[in-house]
DNA sequence: ACAACGATACCCT
DNA sequence: GGGTATCGTTGTT
């Protein structure tokens, strides 16, 4: 990963819209974590929108909280989670105050993989960032990042072509489904994932669900 | 002070 | 497909 490619960071505007846009929009897109000189990181393969006071599934569901502060940040605050003695990462979406999000569940591991494998402590390429709280350990993401702004961070960072540009999201096949491991809102179909890719976690019973459009 | 509970992952069959 | 390790956060005594 070179410097340049940081040059394409999705703006503020990008996250300034409904967590069901950006959470398809972000497929295909590059998050990247510094590590010393090094960007690492990959492709955003499966993602899951997760809405503010009328989704019961939400963190935001009951209100501002120590742990979900973040979460009511401007557009492209990174909020990142304990769950299981675990971290998963998220990117806030709408206004200020709002409290809607989109959470990354997988990633194409592409740049610094010997980095990531050593974080992880695996060497198989397909359990480096499958699942959300696989792809914070692969980066070297916990607790410390939580309310970092993703539009100006020099320790991380989204990039790829603004939504208005179709060129990455046209060429991807998206599927949705119900999110994973939740117990409320289960019938809604906020789950979106690079239709057939290897990096994607979830069971086969997971990918029965008929393609849509970003 | 304490008990219950995860937007999980791993190991086992 | 199922059981469980593991610990921070939250809501309740």
């Amino acid at each position: 990963m070179n410097k340049d490619q940081l040059e394409n960071r999705l703006p503020r505007s990008f996250y300034e819209r409904s967590p069901i846009v950006v959470a398809q929009q972000l497929l295909g897109k590059s998050l990247l974590r510094r590590v010393r000189q090094q960007w690492i990181g990959g492709r955003i393969v499966e993602t899951e929108a997760y809405l503010a006071a009328e989704d019961p599934a939400s963190h935001s569901a009951r209100g501002r909280t120590p742990r979900n502060a973040s979460m009511f940040g401007p557009p492209g605050t990174l909020y990142v989670y304990t769950i299981h003695a675990k971290y998963c990462l998220n990117a806030v979406t709408e206004a200020a105050g709002v409290g809607s999000a989109v959470l990354i569940r997988a990633l194409e591991p592409i740049w610094g993989i010997k980095r990531m494998k050593k974080n992880r402590g695996v060497d198989d390429l397909r359990r480096l960032a499958r699942g959300p709280a696989m792809l914070c350990q692969a980066l070297g993401i916990d607790r410390q990042q939580d309310g970092i702004d993703l539009v100006d961070s020099d320790l991380v960072a989204i990039t790829g072509s603004p939504s208005e540009d179709p060129s990455i999201s046209e060429s991807l096949t998206v599927t949705s489904s119900p999110r994973i491991g939740i117990s409320q809102a289960t019938e809604r179909q906020l789950r979106f994932f690079v239709d057939a890719n290897w990096y994607v976690g979830g069971r086969a019973s997971d990918h029965e669900n008929r393609p849509t459009r970003p």
